[in-house]
RNA sequence: GCCCCCGUAGCCAAGCCCGGCAAGGCAUCGGACUUUUAAUCCGCAGAUCGUGGGUUCGAAUCCCACCGGGGGCACCA
């Protein structure tokens, strides 16, 4: 039996497929880890340096000059309090300082910024060139770069939403030789007057800081940033900051995904949380993954689809619902399948599978107005636009398109129609198999050859109805379901049908599922008597939409790869940093 | 399971084809420097060349196996 991603079933576009990764522990040592030197810096503050310490002689260096920064820096690292640092520590000459500065790497409970640098670049616009503000401003972000130019030195903070450069002159900055001395990486907060250097550059004059956590290792090279894509993905806590791509795809998710709620809200749909843990695996046909409960001592599957619990929602009275979450199938990975992901699943009742059509294109717009401020998407050289309406087309007419003659698409195993599309595979080198009917082949040939070719959007509706076990029979095709699969730049975005709500029917459906299952389809969905007996109790009519918003996201964002737009992607266990908990899992613990 | 590519210092990397002291840059460390913008200049240090075998007088380089990553294909279907 050959069953293609088609006949999955449930609504699952980002679902998974096998790898070819072979067991095995690895002896691997990441490029990003090994051998990181650890920073030392002193030991405690406290005992580093006293506060109120008098002033000791400066050594070799000329009078009425401090220590170079690197200097003060050595003394640092070593914990050492010696009498160059001396000066720098000794708040009794400045009663204004209190302890904010007493010492530098005392780090603070607590620390309020009260502008970002964007705000500031926003406020401070026309400032002129060499000019002061006369207002005052305290950021906090990491230090990104610093240039340290003998009694001046520069630094350029970024707080994750902005740069903007720190200016600090030996005159002004309180402890200056430790600001010299702070790392590429270190988390800072500085305070002071905001103004523009002589060269026009927007900064906030350093007149207080503090450290506010440090880099102990050392980021990556400033301006080559990291290359490697394993440490991107599992040091994200780097990759975040040294590869603007990165937050970037990561601010188009949220506003994406902030813009469909906000567009679902706006359309009456409430939002649900379903269990993760099922007893029975159901909703879509895939691969699940197997836990263990120890107090109840019974299996549970990570959820494959939220499906039918969503359904019984409906039955339950809530009309219009929905689901933003985690899937799990225990399939391969690869560049457009992760064993987790997020779909959009919602059910609004008394509405079928053409009003998902609108809404998948009206959401997927809005969500795209969002994240992007348009409908127009670049996907490599050509241009996607989401915007409503999108074409729609039966599968039988989009594979006739695609193969140049008309074709059927129904018929029994055997007919003629059959015969005329089993002949149609043959030609497309699309393998099929003795027994299925021509909707079968139908969509075979339209999983294998067509759905890829298709730039859309598009809608490609009327499904075989034994790939479909959870949709309604279409209202005028034997044979066939009201499901549809929308294509974006050749990749299923959202399915969708008009939901099936006959109890008996869908109890045939199940049989059905279940002789595969009988037949070897690890895949194949199991009976679940009581979504029966919810549909015994009354679905109205149904339409259910899923929605794939890592699918989605990869086309706001304009990558080809899901880990770009999934913040820790799925990866082996790096070796030396992930063992499990000893003792065992089946313990209670407390 | 198969095929292709990648793995060299904390980071970016040259060297590999055609075997002969592991280049350069950033960061670190020491020195100079009061309006820089990847600051600049001078100097020091830093490498199990992914791991293990093999060939060789000699291996980052050639061969084999393995580990990790990326991509493609196949299987599941």
């Amino acid at each position: 039996m050959q069953r293609c991603r088609a006949d999955r079933g449930g609504r699952a576009p980002g679902g998974g497929r096998r790898g070819g990764h072979g067991p095995g522990a690895g002896n691997r040592a990441a490029a990003g880890t090994r051998g990181l030197r650890h920073r030392r810096r002193g030991g405690h503050a406290a005992t580093a340096r006293p506060a109120g310490r008098r002033a000791a002689p400066a050594g070799r260096r000329p009078p009425g000059r401090g220590p170079s920064h690197r200097q003060h820096r050595r003394h640092r690292r070593v914990g050492v309090t010696c009498g160059v640092s001396a000066p720098c520590a000794d708040p009794a000459g400045d009663p204004t300082r209190g302890t904010l500065v007493t010492d530098r790497r005392d780090i603070p409970y607590r620390f309020e910024p009260t502008a970002t640098a964007a705000e500031l670049h926003g406020a401070h616009r026309d400032l002129a060139a060499g000019e002061s503000s006369g207002v005052r401003a305290t950021v906090a972000g990491r230090l990104m770069l610093r240039r340290v130019q003998g009694r001046l030195c520069f630094g350029t903070l970024d707080d994750a939403g902005g740069r903007i450069q720190l200016f600090a002159p030996a005159a002004v900055t309180p402890d200056y030789e430790d600001f010299c001395a702070l790392s590429i990486g270190d988390w800072v907060g500085a305070t002071g007057e905001v103004m523009k250097t002589r060269r026009g550059e927007l900064s906030v004059k350093v007149e207080d800081w503090r450290l506010l956590a440090e880099a102990r290792r050392p980021f990556p090279d400033k301006w080559h940033g990291m290359a490697d894509v394993d440490t991107r993905y599992r040091q994200r806590y780097v990759d975040l900051w040294v590869t603007p791509a990165t937050r970037s795809a990561f601010e188009i998710r949220h506003t994406m995904v902030a813009g469909i709620r906000a567009e679902l809200a706006r359309r009456g749909f409430v939002e649900v949380e379903t269990p993760m843990l099922h007893p029975i695996p159901g909703g879509a046909a895939a691969r699940p993954f197997k836990t263990h409960h120890n107090s109840l001592d019974c299996d549970f599957y990570l959820r494959v689809a939220p499906e039918l619990y969503l359904k019984r929602l409906i039955v339950g009275g809530l009309t219009r619902v929905f689901e933003l979450g985690r899937i799990f199938r225990n399939e391969g990975l690869s560049p457009r399948h992760s064993p987790e992901f997020t779909m959009l699943e919602l059910y609004q009742a008394y509405a079928d599978y053409t009003d998902m059509m609108t809404l998948t294109e009206e959401v997927s717009a809005a969500a795209a107005t969002a994240a992007t401020g348009g409908t127009e998407v670049p996907v490599g050289e050509r241009t996607l636009d989401l915007a409503p309406p999108w074409r729609r087309v039966t599968m039988a007419e989009v594979v006739s398109e695609y193969a140049g003659r008309d074709l059927p698409a129904t018929g029994e195993p055997g007919g003629s129609a059959a015969a005329e599309l089993r002949g149609e595979a043959d030609r497309l080198d699309v393998a099929t198999e003795a027994g299925w009917t021509a909707g079968r082949i139908l969509a075979e040939i339209y999983e294998r050859r067509v759905e890829g070719e298709l730039w859309g959007p598009v809608f490609v509706c009327d499904f075989p109805v034994e790939v479909s076990p959870l949709a309604r029979r279409h209202r005028s095709i034997d044979g066939l379901v009201e499901r549809f699969e929308a294509v974006a730049a050749g990749r299923e975005l959202a399915n969708a049908f008009s939901e099936l709500a006959d109890p008996d029917d869908q109890r045939s459906r199940f049989a059905a599922q279940e002789r595969r299952r009988r037949g070897g389809d690890s895949e194949a969905m199991t009976t679940d008597e009581d979504y029966l007996r919810a549909l015994e109790c009354g679905l109205p009519p149904t339409g259910g939409l899923g929605l794939g918003i890592d699918r989605l996201a990869m086309l706001l964002c304009g990558t080809d790869t899901i880990r770009d737009v999934v913040l820790f992607p799925t990866l082996r266990p790096e070796a030396g940093t992930a063992r499990p908990p000893t003792g065992g899992d089946d313990r209670p613990c407390c």
